[in-house]
DNA sequence: GTCATTATGTTATAATATTGCATTTGGCAA
DNA sequence: TTGCCAAATGCAATATTATAACATAATGAC
């Protein structure tokens, strides 16, 4: 991915939640609204107590916990937010309203994330694990990797 | 994997984590032992809080966590443990002295965990993400899915 | 407007993990 | 043997991530 790609997705993110809450008849209240501006912002992914700082410097006033799980918990369910759970941090959705599975590429050096929607991957994957008897769900993969620029800024250092 | 197959890996890993650290002139401390112990008759992966009880039990005293996550630390360095990220659990590996590429299955009904080797898989995830111009780092996967007595049972009841 | 539902606020606490420093143990060279 | 260094363990404190439980406020259906 581009960085202006990277810049567009990000800038795009919020609306295109919005558009879809409209659309479901989603209540996009302040306090989600101003999440949702975090998350829309931020290069990398965040972790909930990141946003409970950014947050609480936009109210003015010390935000507790359980009100950024549950706007986080709300993007989540609804298909706009990704729990990455080796990392306990949330990247935006960059598939809205799209199927939850493919892959989530995790960047080791700066921490971004990218997804990526892979039919084949994952047949290739239900394929491997029902030689072993299992029945996979449908899930977002989580790779380690280096990302594109990260790579190359390696492999030049 | 059979009940027999799985119990017979629970019998033999710590005996074959002990033959490695022969080898390779690993301290197999007292601790290490117990610990190894503990883990070895898991049916399932353990958490470290899980770990750290069955430690005091057996020591008759409150066991620290810095001593049982140092000893799993130790374990996982040397290829004898996995963690698994998505859980916060600690799972024999079952390659001992293998590479660590492949995936672990994770049964969501049972708790417990399979791993498989595979390079096949390992390869087309490489390539799925070099398109993307990602440099994986190799890695044990971690799937989400029902194992094989877990989906008979779901599919019977 | 009433009421049920959904969302938010607040306090407390649970669960997971690490830092820093003191003490003990094990290996090994003088 | 002794002394030393490095590795391992003990221990107290604290950091980080997440949830429970209950009160209050806002919203939408009727």
């Amino acid at each position: 991915m581009s960085a202006t790609a990277a810049k567009r997705g990000q800038k795009n993110w919020p609306k295109q939640v919005e558009a879809v809450c409209v659309r479901q008849g989603l209540q996009l209240t302040p306090l989600r609204r101003r999440v949702l501006s975090i998350l829309g912002e931020s290069a990398a992914p965040l972790g909930a107590y990141a946003i409970i700082d950014r947050l609480s410097k936009i109210e003015g006033k010390q935000i507790a916990p359980p009100t950024v799980y549950r706007t986080l918990e709300f993007f989540a369910e609804n298909g706009f937010l990704h729990k990455i759970e080796s990392r306990n941090v949330f990247a935006r959705c960059e598939h809205v309203g799209h199927a939850h599975y493919g892959a989530l590429l995790l960047c080791e050096t700066c921490g971004r994330s990218e997804e990526i929607e892979d039919e084949a991957l994952d047949e290739f994957l239900k394929r491997t694990a029902a030689r072993a008897g299992f029945a996979l769900q449908p899930q977002m993969l989580e790779l380690q990797g280096l990302c594109k620029s990260c790579a190359a800024a390696a492999r030049g250092a």
